[in-house]
DNA sequence: TCACTTGCTGAACATGTGTTCAGTATATTG
DNA sequence: CAATATACTGAACACATGTTCAGCAAGTGA
C-alpha cells in the first residue's frame, strides 16, 4: 500500500517534488519555490530542512543512490542467469518508474565527482558479469577486455540516456516490459554471437519473444 | 589560418561565446550576461543581434547542425569501409573539438522535436550502414533487426554522452585519435563477431591496433 | 554637408531567484 | 500548568536574470 502524498512528513515530501521536477527539467531550471509549490508547502520550508537548495540536491541524490544501491545489491545471489539479471534490474528499476529513469538520466550528465563514482560502481558490475560471461563460454575471446565492459554499459544504459530522442522515433513506449525484454535479449545475442552468428543453444536460454505488432 | 576572436563579427563571436557556454554548463545554466562577458562585448548585444536568449540558442544550434550535417554528407561517398567510416566521422568531428562534443551531448538529452529529428537522421544512418554490413556478411542473421540500429548508435554514442562519468574511470583521454580507432575497431569485432566469434578474416581487414599502454 | 543605417553601449526596469527572519501554531516534555 | 522543541508560514531582503531603451560612434549614400 502507498502512502498517498497528503500523508508523508513535509520534509519528504519536498524531497519527493524536488525528485520529479529535478527529473522533468533539470536541477538548475528548477526553483525551489516551484518545488515547493509542487509539494503545496512553503519556500522557507526548503531552507528550514535542508538549508538550501543543493542540500535539496543531496537529500535527493541520497535516497536515489540508496533506491538504486538496493536494487544492484540484490543482483548478485543468482549468479545463474548471467548478464540476464542486469536487464532484470534494469526492467525492475528504469522500467518501472519514469521519474526515477529522468533522474538518472540528468545525474549520469553531470561531471560531478558523485556521478562518476556512480558510473564507477556501474562499471565494476559490468566488469564482474563480463568476466563469468567468459568464463561460462569456455574462456576464449579475442575481444578487446579493456573496452568490453563500457560496450556493455553502452548498451545497457543507451537507451536510458536517449530515451527522449528515441522514443519519437518509436511506436511503442520503449520501457514496458516486453520491449525490455527484447532489448535484453538482443543485448545478449550481440554480446555473445554479434550480428551474424547463428543462435545454437548453449548457454542461457533464449527466454525473449519479440512481441512487438508492426 | 584562424581568424583570431577579435577579428570576427560581434554577432560571431556571441555565438561561439554561447556555444563554448552551453556547452560546458548548459543552457538553463547559462546566463546571457554571461555569453556578453565571454565575448566581451554587452549583453544588450545579445538582444540586438538575437532578439532573445533563445534567439540565441537557435542561432547556436542551426550553425551546429549545419556543421554536423556537413560532416555527415561526406560521409557515404567511399562507400567501402563499413561501418567503419562511422567511426572515421565520429572522430573528426568528436575528437577534435570537445566543445562540440559538449553541446551534442547537451542537445541529444533535450526532448525538443529538433533533438529528435537529428537522432533520427542519425538513426537512418546506422540503418543503411547495417543493412550494408549484412550484405557484405552474406545476408545471413537471427539478429533483433529492429533494435540493432539503436544498438549500434548506443555503443557509438554513449561514449559521447558519458564522458564526463566514463573519463574519470580511465588513465587516457577517451576522445584522442588511438582511443577512438581502438574503440571503433572494438565496436566493428563486436558487431561482427560477438565477445568471442574467432577474428577470421573474412570481410574487411582489422585496421585498430592497440596502442594503449598499461 | 545631411540624413540614414549599423554595431554597439550604459543604465535602468520588472521579475524571479536563493535565502533570512520574526512569528505562529502544534506537539512534547518537565 | 509552563517550558521547550518542532513544523511551518508570510513577508521581506539582496541579488541575478532577461529584456528595454535612449543614445553614441562610425560608416554609407545622396
Amino acid at each position: 500500500m502507498e502512502a498517498s502524498p497528503s500523508d508523508l512528513t513535509g520534509r519528504a515530501r519536498l524531497r519527493d517534488a524536488a525528485l520529479r521536477l529535478f527529473a522533468q527539467r533539470g536541477f538548475a531550471a528548477t526553483s525551489a519555490r516551484a518545488v515547493a509549490a509542487e509539494a503545496g508547502l512553503s519556500p522557507a520550508l526548503v531552507m528550514h530542512h535542508f538549508g538550501s537548495k543543493e542540500g535539496l540536491r543531496a537529500a535527493v541524490d541520497e535516497q536515489v543512490l540508496a533506491r538504486l544501491g538496493a536494487a544492484l545489491r540484490d543482483l548478485d545471489p543468482g549468479g545463474g542467469d548471467l548478464m540476464g539479471s542486469l536487464g532484470e534490474v534494469s526492467a525492475r528499476m528504469f522500467g518501472a518508474d519514469p521519474v526515477l529513469r529522468g533522474y538518472l538520466r540528468r545525474v549520469l550528465q553531470e561531471d560531478s565527482p558523485a556521478s562518476a563514482a556512480l558510473f564507477g560502481r556501474l562499471l565494476e558490475g559490468a566488469r564482474s558479469e563480463l568476466e563469468r560471461l567468459i568464463a561460462a563460454e569456455g574462456g576464449r575471446t579475442d575481444a578487446d577486455l579493456q573496452w568490453a565492459p563500457f560496450q556493455m554499459l553502452c548498451l545497457i544504459v543507451g537507451p536510458l540516456l536517449l530515451e527522449p530522442v528515441m522514443q519519437p522515433n518509436l511506436d511503442r513506449p520503449m520501457f514496458e516490459a516486453p520491449a525490455l525484454a527484447r532489448r535484453s535479449a538482443a543485448n545478449q545475442r550481440l554480446l555473445r554471437l554479434g550480428l551474424f552468428g547463428a543462435s545454437r543453444s548453449t548457454g542461457a536460454p533464449d527466454t525473449a519473444k519479440p512481441a512487438r505488432r508492426r
